[in-house]
This record gives C-alpha cells, structure tokens and sequence, in this order.
DNA sequence: TATGAATGAGTTTTCATTCAT
DNA sequence: GATGAATGAAAACTCATTCAT
C-alpha cells in the first residue's frame, strides 16, 4: 500500500513527535527512573508516573511509545556513560591498583549521582536478561566486566595483586558489594560517598585481618 | 502485594484439611518459590503456579489464602533457620575468626541448598520492607545483622580484625557480596559451593594487594 | 465514526483559509482514500494520513474538521461522479444491450482509475449505512441502482433480454461480480480493464454453457 | 517488559482453561460471530460481546486468549467445513456441470445457514491477508479456488462450457457475485435461497441475452 | 481436593480531537 | 499552515480472588 514515500514516516523513530531528547522527555524520564527505583518496574504504573508529571496516563504516550520505552531509555543512558566512564578511568590510570581505586571510587560516585538508574539496573536487570529487547543490558555489562578484569589480570601480573585470586570472582564479590550499596546508601545521609568508598577500599586492600 | 483485604484469609488460615505442613502445601510452596525467584514475585501469577502444579488456579485457594501468603510462607521459613543457624554457629564458633569463617561458609551453602528463598530474599526484601503484613522480614534482617556485629565488634575488640573496620559497613560488603552470588551461581555448576567461600574467604582475610 | 458532536465542526465547514477544492486539500484526500482503501477506514488513524502527508496528526485538522469529514467528502466525490456518468451512458446508449454494455465497460474504467474510491465504497458502504451522516451513500446507490434497472427492464421489454430474469436479482449479480473485481485487480498489471470488461461481458451475454 | 511467560504456559496450549470445544465457548463464539458480522471485527469491542453474553467483559478472557482467537476460530471452522464440502461435492457429482451447479447451490445453502461465519470472511479477509496469524485464510481460499477452478477446466475441456471461458476470472466473477449476496440476503425473508440459486445459475447457464 | 465459570478492579495502550504558540 | 503538548474517553487485556458443583 501506498509504498514508500520514506521521508515523513521514518522521520519519526522512537518516541512519536517529541526529538529522542527533548527536554520535556527528560524532565519525564527523570521522574519515571525515580519511581521505578523506589517501587520496582512491575510495581509503577504508567498513572503513577503520568500523575507525578501532572498529565494524564494516556499523554505520556506522546513522549514514549510505552512503559518498556521509558525503561530502556533510561538503562540505555546508564550503561552507556557507565561504560565510558569505567574505560577512561582504566585508560588514564598509570598502575592496576590506581585504576581499581578509580573504578571503585567512581562506582560510589555514580551510585550518590544517579541513584535511581543504578538501583533500576541493580533490581530489574536480572529478569530483563532474557528478553531480547533488553540484551543491550546483559551486552554492556560484559564490557563493562571486560574492563575491571583487564586491570585485575594487569594488577595480577605485575604483581600488584595477589597472584592467587581468581579474577571473575574477584570481580563479582567487588560489583556485587558496591553496587549493592544503593539499597542502602543515602545521598542525602552522614555518611559520604567518598568515605564509603574510602572504607570499601580499605577493605579491598588489606582484609580484615590485622597482620 | 499485602492488597488482600484479610480479615477472611487469616481466620481460615491453619483450617481446612490443608494444614500447615501438608506434603502438597509443601510440594506447591517449592513449585511458587522457584517460580517467585526466578521471575519474580509480581511478574509470577497465580496461574503461572497452578499451572506448573498441573492444577487450576482457583484450586491453589484451597491450600493458601493468598499469593502473599505463599510468599510470607516461604520467607518465614527461609529467615526463620537462617537465623537459628548463625545464632548456633556464632555461639559454638571458638574465636571471631572462626565465627566469621563459619557464617561465610554457611552462608554459601544455604545458597547452595535453597537458592530460590534466598534469591526471593534478595529480589524481593526491599519492596517488601514497606508493608506491615512483611515487617517480620525487617525484624529477622535486623537480629542476623546483631549476629554478624557481635561477631565483628568481638574480632576488633580480640585485636583479630584490623582496628580502623567500621562494623556496620563491614558486614553491609559481606553481607551483599555474598548473598548477591545467589544470582550467578549455579548450583550445579563446576564452582562448588565450598571453593567458592574459601576464594571470598582468601579476599576477606588478606585483601588484594601482594604484601 | 460519525461520532463527533456535529454542529461547531459544520459550522467552519468551509471557513479558514482553507477552501473546499484546495490543492492540499485534495492532496491529502487522496492520500486519506489510499489508507482507508487499503487498510480500512477504522483501522486508518488520523496518525497514519498525517504521517504518509509529513505533517503532525494535530495539523490535518486544518484542513478537516473531522476524520469522517475526508470520509464523507472522498464518497461524496466519487458517487456524485458516478451517477452522473452512469446517466450520460444510458442516456445515450442506442439499445438496453448498448446500455449494459456501457456500464459495464465504464465501471471497469472507474474501478481502473479511482479504485481506492470504488474500494472505500465497497468495504466500508454497508457499515456505513445505519449513519444519518452517511445517509447520503445509500441514497446515491438506489439511484445508481434505478439506472440499472430501467436499462434491464427495458431489455426485458424489448425482447433482447431474456424475459424470465428477475431484474433485481440480475442487477445485483452484475453490481457485486463487478465492483468487487478492485479487491482483487491490479491497475499496473498484465489484465487490462478492458479485457476484463470484455470477459465479463461474455458470460454476462451467453453464460457458461456451450450451445 | 517483554510480556512472555514461557514455561508451564505452553502447556496451556489455546482457550484458557475451557476445552476447545466447550459448550460455553461455542455459545460465545455464536455471539461473536453474529457481531463481527453485522457490526464488523473492529467496530465490534469485547465489551460488546461480553454484555450480549450476560457476563462481564475480562470473564471472556477465561475462555480465549483474545479478540483475535474468537475470530481465529470462527474462521477456521468455516473455511475447514466449507472445503469439505466442496471437496465432496465436486467429488460425488457426475459431470462438470452438475459439479458446478452443486457448488453453486451449496454455497446458497451455507450463506443461508451459517451468514455471520460468510459475511464476516467476506469483510474481513481482505485486511487479514496481511497478518500471518491468519494466513491459513488466504492458505484455504486458494484449496477452494483449486476445486471450482478444475471444475472449469474439466468442463472447458470436456466441451460441457465454453472455450473461450478463461477459468481464473470465471470463477472469480462468480464467487464474488455469490458470496456478496450475503450482504444483502435476509435468511428469513420472502426469497428462498434455493430460488436465489436458481436464478443466479440461470444468468450463469445461459447469460442475459435472449437466443 | 479439584473444576470451571465468573468477578471486579486495575493495567497498558489507542486515538480523535483541541489549542496555545 | 503547522507544531507540540495535552485531553478524555474508550479499548483490549490481566489477574487475584470467589464460589457453586
């Protein structure tokens, strides 16, 4: 039917008439991220959201295509400044252990900036793995894995780190950790990122034990 | 979640001819738990259950009143012998050291066991924090954290653990490396349970760095 | 359809700056009776039309006051045009079988040169007919109808059609057998209407069986 | 997020819980079948059908899976018995043109007894070619074409219908003229079906001119 | 114990239409 | 003439739950 007359159609892409980055789509998204963090993705609905802007449900399909659009937007922006931000600290570090400290640090400063896409990408992106809709997340995590474990195998080999860790697991145990502190870490608390970081490293570091 | 009205379902609850620790009660709670973990608990329906049990959904009301309470169920069991089992190790352990060694090592073998109620834990405490038909989760939460402190604080106190640890952080690193694995592990995997503590164990105790 | 509230959207009917017989006006109509040829009117959005035009939904309606208003307007076009052909061709026909002839052939023609029309008439004619809007339509098609029959009845008369048809019957035979050839026929393909025409006429002349 | 269940619900198969042939959903497949086709698919909401049936609009739900399944199954259990039947009769019938007239006639008969199933495929089928949720209607219409067209032929070749006939457009003359009375034929007024028959196989035994 | 039918409240989504700029 | 944001009503569908049999 009416074949291709291109133009005006595919003009259109993603989020019917508002530009992939107006600033109201921003303003909208900011407040979906929050509430999918807070109440969990299945948890919000499109009126809880559409609510706290002030419209109605139905108007927010004017900025987004539907409820996944908005959370794939908003992991897709975490993972792709996560990433490269992780590879410029890798890059620019001079030693292994400078540029877990960097990784570790910008981590807890990620978590205090943009809580909310954290905790989304901490609390959902384990059921969005199977979806082939979602596969960017699992994509970008395995870069993002990649590069820690560049450094820990460099650290390794210069000796920096213990020669006897395993550097997947290793490499869990300090994701998990730290990522996992959004559940608890309070941006607006006594308690400062830096100094989070300051004892997580601490930690990482030397152990527990007192030698 | 926690949406039922009540009143009803709680009078009913150990009625009936389903009691509480009927074999099918325990065969469906098994089927929920596994579906619960691995979906989670609002995308998991009641006919996503029923189904796996070969039954009708309405038939699953006759052994619970309610999808929360297949959840509080679950939970309730899960924290109920997670907190005996600390409680006796952190008792019979000789030396901090050995407590903390043993609650790590316990921990990945609750993992191994029942990785569907800690995975349910994991995923699903944070939401859950909020009603009060679940604040038994919290109040279990809270007296495993004492467990774990006391063995902390008596390891900085016996000059075993570094003196500068803050406790709380201290256990909230462990706490969510190790409980986080239950979303990678595969307990039929190559990685044994037990290696997997001894390599959490080996960073715990000494850290990354080479001395 | 036919679901608007009328009066203010008839009021502005030909007002703005926009005239009945406006060049865009008449681009947009057809791109309008393309979609709701080929898809249907209920399954065209305002959307889709605005789209295929590379302008906003918001912006067609300058142009119309409504969805129905394109609709109402491309039938009233088209079965204007088509009585006032189908008078002139049985004005003039010398004979009742010149008469059919002629309608037949220029059918085919009509359906050759605005199918989309000819289609919208067909899919959409009977679920319009219960509208008072639309009152119109049905109205053209009794007349177009009354053309029909003379010219068979005035066969039957003559002796040139056979006497022991039933005009009704025999019109709508011919009616529904031709017009619903646009389902199926392909302007820009190998069968030439004319072709078609003559096919049709041949059966309709001397029917299936050999002598 | 990707809305797919998996698992236990292949099990499920088509039709909720209600067995494909449940009396019930029979009942509900009528009703639906009486609305599309008098209202058309679209315009016809599941309300609409829900409250014909005396039941509240989601209780479909528990029968089939969708608006789609209804007219699905409509429309497979018509094009599966109209096949039959026509396969029969070609079969059973002695020449070509008893062949013919057998499928003429039965094709009144089915419109007289089953109008909704035939209207509903009149109307619908254009717009359904496109979707392969429905290709098994473009797949049977071409196994019906097959049998009137060898009818055709073995008539052309057996000197029964005229030479000159080109079968492709023959047939396609008559089914569109012999389904489309179904837009037109009251079931329960004055014209019989068989007399419709009669007539309409007169126009085509031996067309409209006098000999 | 289980079935099968239904409820009812809620969810996401659709879409014609309006209107200030 | 057109944009971009929004409305509002209705659509299809979901799902925990109830209950007579």
């Amino acid at each position: 039917m009416a074949t291709t007359k291109g133009g005006a159609a595919t003009a259109r892409k993603k989020g019917a008439g508002a530009g992939a980055g107006s600033a109201r789509r921003t303003q909208l998204l900011a407040i979906a991220a929050e509430m999918f963090a807070s109440r969990g993705y299945t948890q919000t609905t499109v009126r809880d959201i559409a609510d706290e802007a002030g419209i109605l449900s139905g108007s927010l399909y004017h900025h987004f295509a539907s409820k996944d659009e908005m959370l794939t937007e908003i992991l897709q922006d975490f993972m792709g400044s996560l990433l490269r931000q992780f590879r410029t600290i890798a890059e620019e570090a001079g030693t292994p252990r400078a540029a877990l400290d960097g990784l570790v640090r910008s981590s807890f400063e990620i978590i205090h900036r943009t809580p909310h896409a954290v905790a989304l990408y901490q609390n959902e992106a384990n059921f969005l793995g199977s979806t082939p809709e979602f596969s960017f997340v699992t994509k970008a995590s395995r870069q993002v894995e990649k590069v820690w474990l560049d450094v820990l195998r460099a650290g390794i080999a210069s000796g920096d780190f213990r020669p006897e860790l395993e550097p997947t697991t290793t490499y869990r145990f300090i994701r998990d950790g730290v990522w996992s502190t959004v559940r608890w870490y309070d941006p607006s608390g006594r308690l400062q990122h830096g100094t989070l970081a300051d004892q997580y490293l601490a930690i990482l570091d030397g152990g527990l034990l007192a030698s």
